[in-house]
DNA sequence: CTGTAGACTTGTGCTA
DNA sequence: AAACCACAAGTCTACA
């Protein structure tokens, strides 16, 4: 699940549920997802102390450690995972590689499923997505600043789009949405795309993420002309009905309407 | 720079 | 039925 709309839900979620609480232990189940941290040094860095606000970049979510030496938590879900706020330690959930116990007796869980998750501290939001090089975020980045990195690029449009370090959020499920939506084939060059292409995409990413995350907050399914529900073996395009097609693009699964989405490499 | 393939990990669903 | 293989919403590294 974890791109842009479901991490950005995740963080609306830890704002609900997690802030101003003070943090009374700490308790990592699987330690392979620590990054260039451990669970000792964890602990001395959020007992005691609560979480401030939260704020999100591309698919990471960011936690900020109120006193102390201040710093952040970083949270990233990889392919699977989500957090979950709970009471009763005997109700914890499935999966849950880390967990951090308030002075309410309350649980905030980081599940991750299949461990390709990661959790880290940085100084900010701003140095960790430096120190990473990811692009901007999906979310953020103005129409000129998107048509900018796009056009110094030379890869497909997929694989430019899901390319964190172009820009960052957008993943296999949302790339192929947004290109289907702008009627653009993945594997386009995105230099080959003129300007109004280029203001096209960027107004059919921000409308795709922007309608994901409301769906989620509202747990609602994606009206039915979205491709997201048609994604499947036997799929088909819910403008016409023509058979969906599928490639591999930079090893994930693509779906594409071959009416609606044109080569434009022929 | 680009694209591809393989690893990492765990569960599910298909095949037989 | 149990077991096996392919595959899944991500990212990193190695390699042509």
């Amino acid at each position: 699940m974890p791109e842009l709309p479901d991490v950005e839900y995740y963080r609306i979620y830890l704002t609900a549920t997690a802030l101003h609480k003070t943090i009374a232990r700490v308790e990592v189940r699987a330690p392979r997802i620590l990054e260039g941290v451990t669970e000792r040094r964890l602990r001395s860095v959020l007992a005691g102390r609560a979480f401030q606000s939260a704020r999100r970049h591309g698919k990471y979510v960011f936690a900020a450690i109120e006193g102390g030496e201040g710093g952040w938590l970083v949270m990233h879900f990889g392919m699977t995972g989500r957090l979950s706020y709970f009471k009763d330690i005997g109700d914890d959930p499935k999966h849950d590689r880390f967990l951090i116990g308030f002075e309410n007796g309350y649980f905030l869980a980081f599940v991750n499923q299949r461990k390709f998750g990661h959790v880290a501290l940085a100084m900010s939001p701003e140095a960790f997505a430096e120190a990473k090089g990811l692009g901007p975020d999906a979310l953020s980045i103005g129409r000129e600043e998107f048509a900018v990195r796009l056009g110094e690029r030379r890869g497909g449009a997929k694989a430019t789009l899901m390319n964190q370090k172009v820009l960052a959020g957008i993943g296999n499920i949302y790339a192929d949405e947004i290109l289907f939506r702008a009627g653009v084939h993945p594997k386009t060059p995105v230099n080959t795309l003129d300007e109004e292409t280029l203001g096209t995409l960027h107004a059919v990413m921000g409308d795709v993420l922007h309608t994901a995350i409301a769906a989620k907050r509202r747990c609602e399914d994606f009206p039915g002309s979205y491709l997201l529900p048609h994604r499947h073996e036997g799929g088909v395009c819910p403008l016409d009905g023509t058979p969906l097609e599928t490639i591999t693009i930079s090893g994930r699964r693509t779906y594409f309407c071959p009416t609606h989405q044109s080569d434009e490499r022929e």
